[in-house]
DNA sequence: GAACGAAATAGAACGCGTTATAATTTCAGG
DNA sequence: CCTGAAATTATAACGCGTTCTATTTCGTTC
């Protein structure tokens, strides 16, 4: 985001007029992009469109938000980072962590699948991603990872390993299906596979 | 492709004129794709120099192949069909099947990392696919896991799943190569780390 | 080898992501 | 409050994927 100059160190932004107006714009450009994905997917999110239902100017837009990719992955940050949070406060009630795991995981394709346009719009720009993303690809990844890392409980390095494997199938699967080439259903189906065969 | 009409069942092309000339068209076009990817990939590969250097009207590209990612993707069939015929015409040596599938899995990634620019439009090309695309996007996958199997040696219920898993993890990986979220040496440690996990 | 239909061609045109420009508004600091 | 810099706006314009149209060429068939 535009500006800063704090007076101190942190990366907590300064409550002054221009910084909540930056704040309220980026919360209305993110909306927009929500409501268009959640219609039609990702050409249903059109710069143009965005910008109008923000109320921003396109310029302002890609002042916010440097590509459509971009946009739609930050979109994805927030959105993973809404689930973990929820998912960390109604922790998976097994007593393994292929139980743990697998529950947790059933419950983000659910919340996923409840918004199919949104999840292929995210997806579709993290499966396209070019280098200048790699930072908020990585940050996604990092999100996923960590939702199962909490489901597993123990953070060895062999659970460490167990965890990037898993959200490696995740991904994939994912990408299979927004793609079309698998249903929904397989989602949790291949993770459930990979987990059985990780963690047993 | 177009025309058909053959006299028997069969999915052989007739051996007739048009059927030869386009073939030829067919080849051009793919040739020129991959030249103009490996300069500058993705972008490098626009339709209108893709028709021009393949001496073909833009029209009859797009009635070869329907869109830009389709021309990847059928691309990417043929490169990772080339690639598992190469690698079932030299065995991996190792007695075990983890020894087996990391060295086929290394070797394939070997030859995909001479060519970064035409990995990246490709694996950039199936992480963007659409529903239209599915069955393409669906051989890909299907090639890559034969790579697998073929390494691991039997064919039994789990090892399915497991080269399942290792397939996903690929191009999970892949697409973070690509992405310019981790270096090419990371695919081969992730797989290898896949497989010691999945089959040991 | 003439005729008919399919395929290929050249080129214009459209849609949308992205960039550029000039005018206007906002706002932190004096 | 004034002011200058930064941000926002409105809008035009560019690039490339894709579509469309009119015309020409090709190849099978009789």
């Amino acid at each position: 985001m535009p500006t800063q100059s704090d007076e101190r160190s942190g990366t907590e932004p300064v409550e002054t007029a221009l910084a909540r107006n930056q704040a309220a714009r980026r919360r209305r450009v993110l909306d927009a992009t929500l409501e268009l994905a959640a219609v039609g997917g990702f050409d249903a999110v059109q710069m143009r469109d965005v910008a109008a239902a923000a109320d921003v100017a396109l310029g302002t837009l890609y002042r916010y938000f440097s590509s459509k990719e971009r946009l739609l992955l930050e979109a994805m940050v927030e959105q993973q980072e809404d689930l973990r949070r929820h998912l960390e406060a109604h922790p998976a009630p097994g007593s393994t962590p292929v139980e743990r795991v697998v529950n947790v995981l059933n419950r983000a394709n659910a919340s996923l699948r409840r918004h199919p346009d949104v999840t292929a719009a995210m997806v579709r720009a993290f499966g396209a991603s070019r280098a200048e993303d790699a930072d908020i690809v990585e940050r996604v990844g990092e999100i996923m990872t960590s939702i199962i890392t909490g489901a597993i409980g123990s953070g060895t390095e062999r659970d460490r390993r167990v965890a990037r494997v898993l959200q490696q199938v995740w991904l994939s699967s994912l990408v299979g299906w927004v793609g079309g080439v698998d249903p929904a259903r397989r989602v949790d189906e291949d993770l459930e596979a990979a987990a059985v065969l990780l963690l047993e």
